[in-house]
DNA sequence: GGTTTGACCCTAA
DNA sequence: ATTAGGGCCAAAC
């Protein structure tokens, strides 16, 4: 199974109105020095994935998303759909990561 | 195979 | 508090 897989597999594992952070998902599937790499996997999705890409934010809680055909616009409605309160100030959207994050069993273990 | 490029993160100044 | 730099991993050139 490639590292995309991977990351896929996690992300699809991440609960509806819940969030993850980069670091999070590439702590699971075996690179905890990996988020960046996790970025680069996402970035390839296309355009009509079911994968929950959204609830994927970085470790501020911030969507740094700079993808053409995924504007950070429709990452924020799509979270907003699911529950999660999304919040705009910076140029940028942001989430209450304390409030939101995934718990993953996984992660407690190591 | 070496180099470049990211939807990143941590530390030091 | 804000900015700069280096380090990280995997894929595409």
């Amino acid at each position: 199974m490639s590292f995309f897989e991977e990351v896929y597999k996690v992300a699809s594992e991440i609960p509806e109105g819940k969030v993850a952070t980069y670091s999070q998902v590439a702590a699971i599937v075996g690179s905890p020095r990996g988020a960046q790499a996790v970025g680069w996997a996402l970035r390839a999705l296309p355009s009509d994935t079911t994968v929950p890409w959204q609830r994927i934010v970085n470790a501020q809680g911030r969507i740094s998303i700079q993808n053409m055909k995924f504007p950070q616009s429709l990452q924020a409605e799509l979270l907003k759909a699911e529950g999660i309160p999304v919040s705009y100030h910076d140029d940028a959207y942001w989430v209450e990561l304390e409030a939101n994050l995934w718990e993953d069993a996984r992660l407690q273990i190591k």
